[in-house]
RNA sequence: GGCCCCUUAGCUCAGUUGGAUAGAGCACCUGCCUUCUAAGCAGGUUGUCGCAGGUUCGAAUCCUGCAGGGGUCGCCA
C-alpha cells in the first residue's frame, strides 16, 4: 500500500466527477499531476499540484479549480483537513485511523513492503566491474562494483527481471603480456634465476603461484615448446587463476554476478560471433570502407591515411565513425563490443545498463550508437559513469603509483575497514560526483558516520524486542499479530511522524529505480534512522513515549509493531545497498 | 581544439525529474546528559544555488552563451 499512489487515484477519481473536467477529458494530461509529501510538514501530509497543472487547459483559475477539488476531498472520511495554499496547491491532512491502517499494511507486508512494479517484468542487463583479468582488483574498481550491484538490487526490487553481468576482457594483447608474465614465473618455479621482471610485463607476486601451478601440471615440457605452442595453454590457466582471484575479491565485497561473459568466446571459431555481428550491421547499412579524418588539434607525427572497415556511427548519434576492422585485417576492441551487445540483444534484454568509470566517458556515445544500430532503436542502453574515488588516511591523500605496482587493492580496503562501510559509503554519494574515502572516518563508531548511524538504528530496534521479552516474559513475540495490534493504538503525533517517514519508502524506491540512482536509498535510510533515533530520544524526556511500558502490554505490543516496521524497512533498504542489518552492535 | 561530467552555507554534500520561506551533517555558539543501548540530547547562526540571458503561473532543476574545475581524444584494450 502506497500512500501517494492511493491519493493520486482518489484525486483522479474526483477529477472525473467534475463536469468541467469531463467535458475536456481528452485534452487533459493527468500525467503531470503529482501527489507528494509537502516540503514543509506543517502544510499537511500530502499535497497535489493537480489544480495548477490542469487549470490552464480548462481555462480556469488554479485556485477556483482547487476549491472544487477540495469540496469533494472534504467528504472523504479519511481526510481531516484540506486547504488551498500558495498558487493553488491542495494540502491534505489525514486521519489517525488512516495512518494506522497504513502502518498495519506495512507490518503485514514485512520485507516485501516497498517492492515495486515499475519494472513491469522488463528484462534488464546490468554490466559492472568487468575488470581486466590481469591481476587482483584494485580500489578503483570498488565504486563501480558497489554502484552496479546496488542498482541491480534496486531494479530487481522494483519489478525488473535483472541479470548481473561481468564482461571478461580476456582477449587482446594485454592478455598475451599476462601469459608471458606467468610463463616467466613458471621458469622461476622450475628453479631458473629470472632476476628483475622486465619492463612491460606484470611484476606482481600474484603470478608466482600461477607459475608454480604450471610447473606442477606441465613439468619442464612447456619450456621446450615455441611460444605459439605454450601460449594458449598458459593463457587458459592464467586467466582461470585470475578470475578465481577476482571472484574471491568480489565475494569479499558481497558482489555476486549471474553471468561471466568471456570476450574470447566472441573470437572463437574464426571470430564467428564478431563476423556475424558486423555482417548484421552491414546488412542494415551501417558499415563502409573508408578513411577517418586525422584527430583535431595536434596531428600525430606518425599519422597515415589508411583504409579500414568503419561503422557509420555518426548517423546514429556519434561524433565520428568508428573502426571495426583494422587495416591489417584484425578486429578492433570495439568490434567485439558490437558482437557482445548483439549477444545481449539476442538474449532478449529490453535494456542494457553499463556501469563504467569516468575515464570511459569518451566511450558512451559509440555504445549508444551501436545500440541504436543493432536494435533498430528497440532497446535502451544507458551508461552510468562513476567518478573517481580519492583515498585518504588521517586526512592525507593516499598516493598510488601503477608503475611500481604500488596500488591499494580492493581486498586490502575491505579487509581493513570491513565490507559494510565500503558498500555503504560507496553508495552514499551521487555516482556523478567524485568521492572522498577516508579510512578513519568510515570505521568510526559515532553519529557522524552514516553507516554506523543507520546500522545502529536497526540494532536499536532489535534491542527493543529484547527489552520487551524481558518486560513481558509470558508474551510470545513470535506469534503476536503486530499488524492488528497497531490499529487504534498508535496515536501520538511523534509516532505518526515516524509512520509518515515509512510511508515514503515505496515512493523513494520507485523514483530511485526510474532515475537509476541507488544513492537515494542510502540517503533515505539515513533520514529514517534520524527519525527513529529522534523518536527514541523523546522517550528519554518523556517516559510515556517509550516503546516498552511494562504497565501497558497492549500499547507496548502496538508500539512493537511500529518498531517492527522501522526495522523491516531499514533491513530492506540496507539489503539493497548490500549492507548487513546487525541484530546488535557492541 | 572537440566531446562528456561537475560548480548549492566556512567544509563535505542532499535537493523527491518544474513547486510553496533552498535542506542535512561537520564546524561555531548556548543549555542539558549516573540514559528502555553506551558510542550523546535540545536549540541557535549560516546562502548572489558559478555568471548572464531565455522558456512560464512558478527555475537550484529545462534551453542558449560564458567562466572555473575534472575527465577524455589513438587502427590501444
Amino acid at each position: 500500500m502506497n500512500l501517494f499512489t492511493d491519493f493520486e487515484s482518489r484525486i483522479k477519481d474526483i477529477l472525473e466527477t467534475l463536469d468541467s473536467v469531463r467535458e475536456k477529458r481528452s485534452e487533459l494530461d493527468f500525467g503531470r499531476v503529482n501527489v507528494e509529501p509537502p516540503r514543509d510538514p506543517s502544510h499537511g501530509d500530502v499535497a497535489t499540484n493537480a489544480a495548477m497543472v490542469l487549470a490552464k487547459p480548462l481555462g480556469m483559475n488554479p485556485r477556483s479549480l482547487a476549491e472544487l477539488i477540495v469540496d469533494k476531498l472534504k467528504q472523504d472520511p479519511e481526510v481531516t483537513d484540506v486547504s488551498v495554499a500558495g498558487p493553488g496547491f491542495i494540502n491534505v491532512r489525514l486521519s489517525v485511523s488512516y495512518w494506522q491502517k497504513l502502518l498495519s499494511a506495512m507490518v503485514r507486508s514485512g520485507l516485501d513492503y516497498g517492492r515495486g512494479t515499475a519494472g513491469g517484468g522488463r528484462k534488464v542487463n546490468v554490466e559492472y566491474v568487468s575488470a581486466n583479468p590481469t591481476g587482483p582488483m584494485h580500489v578503483g574498481h570498488c565504486r563501480g562494483a558497489v554502484v552496479g550491484d546496488a542498482l541491480a538490487n534496486l531494479l530487481a526490487f522494483s519489478g525488473y527481471e535483472v541479470t548481473k553481468e561481468y564482461y571478461i576482457n580476456d582477449a587482446g594483447s594485454q592478455i598475451d603480456v599476462l601469459a608471458r608474465s606467468a610463463f616467466l614465473r613458471y621458469r622461476q618455479a622450475l628453479g631458473e634465476e629470472i632476476g628483475e621482471i622486465p619492463p612491460g610485463l606484470y611484476p606482481g607476486d600474484y603470478l608466482v603461484p600461477v607459475g608454480e601451478a604450471l610447473a606442477d601440471e606441465f613439468g619442464t615440457s612447456l619450456r621446450l615448446m615455441p611460444e605459439d605452442k605454450w601460449m594458449p595453454l598458459v593463457k587458459d590457466r592464467t586467466i582461470d587463476a585470475m578470475m578465481v582471484m577476482i571472484r574471491e575479491d568480489l565475494a569479499a565485497l558481497n558482489v555476486n554476478h549471474d553471468v561471466f561473459f568471456s570476450e574470447r568466446t566472441l573470437h572463437a571459431n574464426g571470430a564467428a560471433a564478431i563476423r556475424t555481428a558486423i555482417n548484421d550491421l552491414t546488412f542494415k547499412g551501417h558499415v563502409y570502407k573508408g578513411t577517418l579524418p586525422p584527430p583535431k588539434g595536434q596531428l600525430p607525427e606518425d599519422w597515415e591515411d589508411r583504409e579500414q572497415t568503419l561503422f557509420r556511427s555518426t548517423e546514429v548519434g556519434d561524433d565520428i565513425d568508428r573502426p571495426l576492422i583494422k587495416s591489417d585485417g584484425s578486429y578492433t576492441y570495439f568490434a567485439a563490443d558490437v558482437a557482445y551487445f548483439k549477444d545481449k540483444f539476442d538474449r532478449g534484454f529490453d535494456e542494457m545498463i553499463y556501469v563504467l568509470g569516468a575515464d570511459h566517458g569518451g566511450y558512451v556515445k559509440r555504445l549508444e550508437a551501436l545500440a541504436r544500430a543493432v536494435s533498430g532503436g528497440s532497446s535502451k542502453l544507458t551508461v552510468l559513469l562513476c567518478q573517481l574515488v580519492k583515498l585518504f588516511r588521517d586526512g592525507e591523500p593516499v598516493k598510488m603509483s601503477k608503475r611500481s605496482g604500488d596500488f591499494v587493492t580492493l581486498r586490502e580496503v575491505v579487509d581493513e575497514v570491513g565490507r559494510d562501510p565500503v558498500r555503504f559509503m560507496m553508495i552514499y554519494r551521487k555516482n556523478s560526483e567524485p568521492l572522498d574515502f577516508d579510512f578513519a572516518k568510515v570505521t568510526e563508531q559515532s553519529k557522524d558516520n552514516p553507516v554506523f548511524y543507520v546500522q545502529y538504528a536497526h540494532a536499536r530496534c532489535r534491542s527493543v524486542f529484547r527489552q520487551a521479552a524481558e518486560a513481558f516474559p509470558n508474551l510470545n513475540l513470535e506469534s503476536v499479530d503486530f499488524a492488528s495490534a497497531v490499529l487504534g493504538q498508535i496515536t501520538d503525533p511523534a509516532e505518526l511522524q515516524l509512520v509518515a517517514k515509512l510511508a515514503e519508502y515505496p515512493r523513494v524506491i520507485e523514483a530511485a529505480a526510474l532515475a537509476q540512482e541507488p544513492h537515494r536509498i542510502a540517503f533515505y535510510l539515513y533520514d529514517l534512522a534520524a527519525a527513529f533515533h529522534g523518536h527514541w530520544n523523546k522517550g528519554k524526556e518523556n517516559p510515556e513515549l517509550r516503546f516498552v511500558n511494562d504497565k501497558n502490554r497492549e500499547l507496548s505490543t502496538a508500539r512493537l509493531g511500529l518498531v517492527h516496521a522501522v526495522a523491516s524497512v531499514l533491513k530492506s533498504g540496507l539489503s539493497i545497498t548490500g549492507t548487513s542489518a546487525p541484530e546488535e552492535m557492541r
